[in-house]
RNA sequence: UCCCCGAUAGCUCAAUUGGUAGAGCGAGCGGCUGUUAACCGCUAGGUCGUAGGUUCGAGUCCUACUCGGGGAGCCA
């Protein structure tokens, strides 16, 4: 922004004095011979009060008529007020007009996530967006800043590829000049070449999947953060992302505590978040997934949600049950508003409810040798209050590329980190096969054209070193991090299973 | 791909057992010197997702389709 305007985010360094301030209407209410005008300069909101007589008679009518983001500039003293958003606020002087904007379509009452997402242009301007943003980008900065801090370097990795990083149904094929290629599902293959160079790396960019998942965690287009470390073992590996994770965390808690609370964040259970994790094994996961204690800790679910419902119904008919006629009108209005609000809620526990059973009969008939799915992964989560490593799965539930225990060749060397409450798997990593002959049969177990991965072999014939990695997926720390439900807040243009916007 | 739920004004939602379509917000006009989703008064705004069917009569019941939401499988 130009120097001659002053921004949001500063101006507790200018009080008494005149700034100009150039920025976006967000939005205005009017009282007769007072006007407050809420202004967004992309740093923060700031009160701008226009009393009559400190203004022009006619700029004074102009205000009163001017839309939500319309754009202008505003003049005047700062001061301090305890009334005022964020502290300070702009007793205004004058204002120039730039853009005069009509009939803005997201008003500062509710909307749809259909309504939002078609006006995702319009909405990134709006609070909740901006604050996700701000998050966002504290976490890729912490990410490379830990990276670049800890001796890591940067290799960027192609987007069309030949290889089948993970499953072949979820690739998305282009055609390269009347052959197929593959936009990169994971960047980790190359990697694995580089970091023989280089000892530690990582790449950063977009993801494709074409899974056809319509779910709160996933988006077909991604970001994700891939570290991959030479000599290293499966303990290493484990340290190194609960760090990375904490630091990550660390930033965000020192960088964006307003937004947090904006967002409504467990601010509390993120200052909780520091290394060491809970470990677990796949094995002592089963365990724990067939057990009592999960069996009582799912019925005692149950029964919190039934008692919540109850308690939702009986505020529900209390609030209905209202006399009409005694209540003023805008209390009718938030009356109403509390209960599309608790009927929201009583659909999603009501959904709980139903699914409960259906998870617990899953945990508890859970056979060993399969891979976690999402309800077993949520009830762990849940039963942590911080993330949990889960590391040895069978062999059988994973990639080709995962190096197999050598005490047990019935599981590999990987993990998953599963953040806590609920929110799921934000990390999937491993140790790499690094024995040439084993890599082969599991290329051949896996129907893969032992051709396209000539390349890949020879980093196990000349030099092969124990090596492994990680990716971190970002929409879905993002969410984690800001308690979104869905990770399509959390980039600035999802895109979803059949489902583009703009 | 499968299961469940939904579609009514620009937006968010109402409409008893089937009986001629309602409110708030937003927009426009007016009022109010401290508002925080301000408040008060007036005005405009609708082919009830689409196509059939049942009925004297359908927003409401039935069928198909379209679109959206939630969940499952799979995953970061």
């Amino acid at each position: 922004m130009d120097d001659q305007y002053t921004t949001i985010n500063c101006l507790s360094q200018h009080q008494g004095k005149e700034v100009t301030l150039a920025g976006w209407l967000y939005k205005g209410r009017s009282s007769g011979k007072v006007q407050f005008l809420v202004l967004r300069d992309g740093t923060g909101l700031c009160q701008c009060v226009v009393e009559k007589g400190k203004v022009p008679g006619e700029l004074f009518e102009q205000l009163k008529h001017l839309g939500q983001e319309s754009s202008l500039t505003v003049t005047g003293t700062v001061r301090a007020d305890e009334r005022s958003l964020g502290g300070y606020e702009l007793a205004v002087t004058d204002v120039q007009i730039i853009s005069p904007a009509d009939g803005y379509p997201i008003t500062p009452k509710s909307h749809g996530v259909d309504f939002l997402l078609k006006h995702r242009h319009l909405h990134l301007r709006s609070q909740h967006q901006w604050c996700i943003g701000k998050i966002r980008h504290t976490v890729i900065d912490a990410i490379r800043r830990f990276l670049n801090d800890n001796g890591f370097v940067l290799i960027d990795t192609p987007i069309l590829t030949a290889t089948v990083g993970e499953e072949q149904q979820s690739l998305f094929e282009v055609d390269y000049f009347g052959s197929p290629l593959y936009l990169t599902q994971t960047g980790q293959l190359h990697l694995e070449s580089a970091v023989m160079s280089f000892g530690k790396v990582y790449c950063f960019g977009p993801t494709f999947r074409a899974e056809k998942s319509k779910t709160r965690r996933h988006l077909t287009e991604f970001w994700m953060v891939e570290p991959e470390v030479a000599f290293i073992d499966l303990d290493g590996l484990l340290e190194l992302a609960e760090n990375f994770v904490s630091f990550i965390i660390a930033q965000v808690l020192q960088n964006n505590k307003n937004e947090l609370e904006t967002l409504d964040a467990d601010i509390t259970s993120l200052e909780k978040t520091k290394a060491p994790f809970y470990r677990l094994t796949y094995t002592e996961t089963v365990d724990i997934l067939r057990s009592r204690r999960t069996r009582d800790f799912l019925a005692g679910q149950l029964k919190e949600l039934q008692n919540q419902k109850q308690q939702l119904e009986t505020k529900i008919s209390e609030l209905e049950k209202q006399p009409a006629s005694q209540i003023k009108q805008w209390q009718k209005d938030k009356i109403a508003a509390e209960l599309i609000e608790l009927r929201t809620v009583l659909t999603e526990t009501d959904t709980k409810i139903e699914n409960n059973p259906k998870h617990a009969e899953l945990a508890g008939e859970f056979r060993w040798g399969k891979d976690l799915g999402g309800s077993d992964e949520t009830i762990i989560s849940q039963m942590h209050d911080k993330p949990i490593f889960v590391t040895h799965y069978p062999k059988e539930a994973k990639a080709f590329y995962m190096k197999a225990d050598r005490d047990n060749e019935k599981v590999v060397l990987n993990f998953d980190l599963l953040a806590p409450a609920g929110f799921g798997e934000i990390i999937g990593g491993s140790m790499r096969e690094d024995d040439h002959d084993l890599l082969v049969a599991r290329i051949n177990e896996h129907d893969l054209d032992i051709e396209n991965y000539k390349w890949y072999l020879d980093l196990r014939k000349y030099g092969s070193v124990p090596h492994g990695g990680f990716g971190l997926g970002v929409e879905r720390t993002v969410a984690w991090l800001t308690a979104q439900k869905h990770i399509r807040q959390c980039i600035p243009f999802p895109r979803m299973m059949d489902k583009v916007y703009i």
